[in-house]
DNA sequence: CTGACTGCAAAACTTTTGCAAGAAG
DNA sequence: CTTCTTGCAAAAGTTTTGCAGTCAG
């Protein structure tokens, strides 16, 4: 996964930095969507020093040769997720922020559907969507 | 609708001032999810004076009473829709912004089965779903 | 080498808070 | 009257930008 991110952007003509390599490792090893702040806080807990700016700026680097997608979460600032194959939707616990991967088939197969009708119906083409799940989870329950 | 609001809020012992009022009306009139920046934008087009905290404070205010809602549209920060009672979704052009109102049933269905599932399953209780699609409208496809 | 990246500092925004004054009920 | 609501000012937090120095390829 590492080594095919890097030669795609290799192949780009990008150049690999030790701060973009170390993003996509996080991004890579992220279990849920993470924000800016909690990337800074990634290096800062690793002792690495970088800027603010620089994190910001790969975010919109990433975002841009479609290696990540944003994801709200509600509360906070928006979220960034590295793009994997394989296609999921999250459930957030609105208590705590904990993130949940969910796979719905079924609904994804009505998804699809749908976008279909819509494309013959409208004459637009969605290009992604994006499932949201809220409640609480199992400790925020209690 | 908007009276239905105001004696919902003034049952619980809320007061109905004419800030107050008038977001109301703003959200039941909007077309799409506002967010703090465009209720400030309208209050200053239709020549009001409110103060941002005021907009914020009240944008609070009507989510803690659960008359609004939470709606994220990309990149700009979180926009809010009244709570209707016509559960829908959005389809969102990534250039323009423009928002559509979708109501996919089919799908609906099966986030249903899919909850009830994860319910089973997992033991969570999901309280609401946000489901979104983007892609360029009309106008912007050409 | 050379242009893509980075850090820094400052600016630009967005959102929150404490406090005193104002007004809804 | 009482206390909820508002405006103001200031703080806090987030994101962006210009510029100069650095380093990947």
């Amino acid at each position: 996964m590492k080594s095919k991110t890097i030669n795609f952007l290799k192949a780009q003509g990008h150049r690999i930095t030790p701060v973009r390599e170390r993003i996509i490792e996080i991004f890579i090893n992220a279990e849920y969507p993470l924000n800016a702040k909690q990337i800074l806080d990634l290096f800062k807990r690793d002792k690495i020093k970088v800027h603010r700016a620089t994190v910001y700026r790969e975010i919109e680097f990433f975002l841009s040769n479609e290696l990540i997608h944003p994801v709200y979460l509600g509360q906070e600032s928006i979220s960034y997720e590295i793009n994997k194959q394989e296609h999921h939707h999250h459930f957030v616990c609105e208590k705590c922020g904990k993130v949940i991967d969910v796979n719905p088939i079924g609904v994804e197969k009505e998804l699809e559907k749908f976008e279909n009708l819509f494309r013959k119906e409208q004459g637009i083409k969605i290009k992604r969507h994006a499932l949201k799940f809220f409640g609480f989870c199992k400790k925020c329950q209690k």
